[in-house]
This record gives structure tokens, C-alpha cells and sequence, in this order.
DNA sequence: GCCAACGTTGGC
DNA sequence: GCCAACGTTGGC
């Protein structure tokens, strides 16, 4: 079992959304980078968890976990021209992107925040904190998982 | 809104 | 295969 950290629009899709939809899950689509996508089509499997990280609002912060609830699949939205993440270069025979199922598990009594992290002596590895790493999905250490953890469940 | 840090594209 | 130009992400 591995920990992943995903990124999210809290404006577009927020831990409230993804708790709303616990029993049947949300489709993690529209990832259009190679490495994220590497991740997910590879390294992602089954029961895995992860991190839900509110990114591009007033206070980016970890703000809850999840876990991966199927395979990785080919992106449904990538063959849909109507769709914003339509790529004609991604086809049935030979998929480019892909996607994968995720399920709420826990919202964080108290967020983690990026400036929290940043200042956390234990974190100054993490792949969030690395400069300039603006990747959408990736990997996260047992050891920041039950740090993080740790982090959000305190009151 | 600014801008740093990437990633992608395309000419050569 | 290099690299300049351009686009995107995302914190601040």
C-alpha cells in the first residue's frame, strides 16, 4: 500500500464534494500531465490512500484523505470532444490519459496547511515543498502520512 | 494581478 | 536534439 497526495480546486471540487459522494465514489479525471500521469497509470493501485489538497484558494491546505477504490482506466473525457479535456491524440486503442476511482474517508478536524508544512522541520523533503513542484499527483512517505495524519487530527 | 517555476511546442 | 517562445500552475 502506498500514500498519494491529489490536488484539488476547493471551487471547483471540494472535501465537502468528495464526502457527499462516498458511496459511490468520484471519477479523478482530467489529469493531462505526464508525470501525474505516470503515477496513475502505473505506480496507483487498489486500496491505496491519499491526501486531499485544496490548491489555488485563500489557505492551500491538506484537508482530508481518501482512498483509491479501482484500477486505473483510460479517461473517459479524453475521447469526448464536448469536454475541455478532449485530446484526439488519446484513443481506445492506445489511451493517453487516465483516471481512477477515489472515496472519502476522513475531513481533517484541523487543515494542514501548506505555510504549516513549510515550517514543519519533518517535512522539508516532501515532494510539496520542493520548490516549484506544481504536480496534481504525487507521492507522499509513511512517515508524512502519520505526521500529516497526526497534524489534522489534533485539536 | 504578479511572477517564478515548470512543461510543451515547434522551428531549425 | 537544442532552445526560444509560449502556456499553465499556483502561491502570494
Amino acid at each position: 500500500m502506498r500514500y498519494w497526495l491529489f490536488k484539488s480546486e476547493p471551487d471547483e471540487y471540494s472535501i465537502e464534494d468528495l464526502q457527499q459522494s462516498a458511496q459511490q465514489g468520484t471519477c479523478w479525471f482530467g489529469i493531462r500531465n505526464y508525470q501525474a500521469r505516470n503515477f496513475l497509470r502505473d505506480e496507483l493501485q487498489q486500496g491505496d490512500q491519499l491526501f486531499f489538497y485544496h490548491s489555488s484558494c485563500k489557505q492551500p491546505a491538506i484537508v482530508g484523505t481518501a482512498s483509491i477504490i479501482s484500477h486505473s482506466y483510460p479517461d473517459p473525457t479524453a475521447y469526448d470532444p464536448q469536454s475541455s479535456y478532449f485530446d484526439i491524440k488519446s484513443t481506445p486503442e492506445q489511451p493517453r490519459w487516465f483516471a481512477t476511482d477515489i472515496q472519502w474517508r476522513s475531513t481533517f478536524h484541523q487543515p494542514v496547511t501548506l505555510a504549516a508544512m513549510k515550517q514543519h522541520p519533518a517535512l522539508n523533503g516532501m515532494f510539496l515543498i520542493k520548490k516549484g513542484n506544481r504536480l496534481s499527483i504525487q507521492p507522499v512517505s509513511e512517515a508524512e502520512w502519520r505526521l500529516i495524519n497526526a497534524l489534522g487530527e489534533a485539536s
